[in-house]
DNA sequence: CAGAATCCCATTCGATACTG
DNA sequence: CAGTATCGAATGGGATTCTG
C-alpha cells in the first residue's frame, strides 16, 4: 500500500465510517445477525450461513471479537463445547440492523423469495412489527418450529420478545420444514392452508390467535 | 466462480443482508454520506474522501446509480458541469446511517480527533442531537463556514433543518478552516476562546446563542 | 474537469485436505 | 466438532495514461 498506508481503514472520525470499518466487511453483520437471539456454535452459525467457508467464518469472529462485538465462551463440562456470544454493545447493533433492512425492503429489486436463515425471519418480525396492533394480542405466546430451531414470541404492549427454546405451554405454534415457507404466509399473503397442504407448515394450538398474530407483520411500501 | 454462483452475492432474503449488497462495499456509504446535504461533484465527493481513487469513484458511482441510490444530473448550460444526486430512496437512508454512527461511537475504540469532511460534522449534528434541548434555541439560525463550505442550521422544536448555501442572515455563524478544528469545541469540551485563539476558528453574532446552540449534542457513554 | 482504459500487484476467497 | 494449512483463482485497488 502507498505512503499514506491505509490498508482498510478511512481515516475518518465519522461514526458510520467507523461502523463500516467494525462490522462491514463481507459476512460481518450476518454473523451478528445470526448470534442476535443468544449464543451459537462455529457449525450451527455455519450452517445459517451458506456460502460462507471455514476460514471466512474463523477469521471474521476473531475480528469480531478483537473489536469487542462477540466473546468466545467455553460453557463447562456438561457439554464443553463453546459459544459465540454477542457483547451488551453487540446487542446493541440490533436497531441499526432493522433501519439496514428496512431501507433495503423499500428497494423493488429486494426478493423476498430467497432462502432465509430462521433467526432472520424472527429478526424480521420484530423490523417489520406494527407497534400500533400490539394491543390485539399482547401477553399471548406463540411459538415457532423451524427445522431444528425453537422459538417463543410474546408480544407486549410495546414491542415483542422473542427468545430462544422449546415453546413449551405456547397458545399456537408453527411448525416448518424451513424460515423461507414461512415467509409466503407471513409478507407474502400466501393463504396458510395452502402451505399447509403443499409446504410441510403446521399450525398447532389456537389457530385464530396465530393468524391475529401474523397481521402485526407487513413490508415496507416500495420507494425505489 | 463456483456452480452455487454467488460472486458477492449472500443468497439471502433478509433484508439486512440485500442492504450490504447496495452499500456495504468499501466507500459507498461514505459516497452516500457526502451527498446526503445535497448534489455534489465528482471532484468534490472525491476531496472529501481523502484515500479513495478516481477509480473506485467511478465504479461506486455507477453501482449506486445501478440500484438506484442515486442519479446522474447534467446541469443546463449555465454551468454545464454535472452533479450526482440521492433519489428519494437514498436520502432515506439517513437514519441507517445514524444508527450506525450512533452504535460505532459507544466503542472505545472509536478516535473523534481523525479528519473529518464538513458534511459529517453537519450530518453528526444531527445524529448526536438531544431532541429535549430543542426548545431553548427552536427557530434560530445559525451559520458554518467550514473551509470552503457554507452551511445554514435551523432547530425546529422537533428537529434540526440543515441546507447548504451561505448563511446570509444567520443569529451566529462558525467560521473554521476544516471540521476537525470544531470537533473538540462541539463533542470534546475544549473550550471556543482557545479554538478561537489557536485553530483559526471564529465565532460571529450572537456568541451566546451559539454556544447554547453547541449544548444540544454530546457524544453518547461508551458501551465497549 | 470528469471520467474511461490499461496495467499490475496485493489481498481475499473458496475449496480441499488435514488435525487435536 | 472446531477449527488450521495450503493453494489457485478471482477480485480489488493504486498508479498511470488518454480523451472530450
Amino acid at each position: 500500500m502507498g505512503q499514506s498506508g491505509h490498508g482498510k481503514w478511512y481515516y475518518d472520525a465519522c461514526g458510520t465510517a467507523f461502523a463500516m470499518e467494525l462490522i462491514g466487511e463481507r459476512w460481518s453483520l450476518l454473523i451478528v445477525r445470526e448470534l442476535m437471539l443468544g449464543p451459537r456454535r462455529f457449525t450451527d452459525i455455519r450452517a445459517s450461513l451458506p456460502g460462507i467457508s471455514a476460514k471466512v467464518l474463523t477469521e471474521r469472529l476473531a475480528s469480531l471479537e478483537e473489536t469487542g462485538v462477540l466473546v468466545r465462551r467455553h460453557l463447562p463440562p456438561p457439554g464443553k463445547f463453546q459459544v459465540y456470544e454477542l457483547t451488551a454493545w453487540g446487542y446493541a447493533a440490533e436497531p441499526l440492523m432493522q433501519e439496514l433492512g428496512r431501507w433495503a425492503a423499500q428497494s423493488s429489486a429486494h426478493d423476498p423469495t430467497l432462502p432465509l436463515s430462521a433467526v432472520s425471519l424472527m429478526l424480521s418480525l420484530r423490523t417489520m412489527l406494527d407497534p400500533s396492533r400490539l394491543p390485539y394480542v399482547a401477553g399471548c405466546r406463540i411459538g415457532f418450529v423451524i427445522g431444528e430451531d425453537r422459538f417463543l414470541a410474546v408480544p407486549t404492549r410495546t414491542d415483542l420478545a422473542i427468545s430462544r427454546g422449546a415453546p413449551d405451554g405456547a397458545d399456537a405454534v408453527f411448525h416448518s420444514p424451513d424460515a423461507a415457507c414461512l415467509v409466503g404466509g407471513v409478507y407474502g399473503g400466501v393463504p396458510w392452508d395452502e402451505l399447509e397442504r403443499s409446504a410441510g407448515v403446521r399450525i398447532a394450538g389456537n389457530r385464530d390467535l396465530a393468524l391475529r398474530f401474523i397481521n402485526l407483520f407487513a413490508l415496507p411500501p416500495k420507494l425505489a
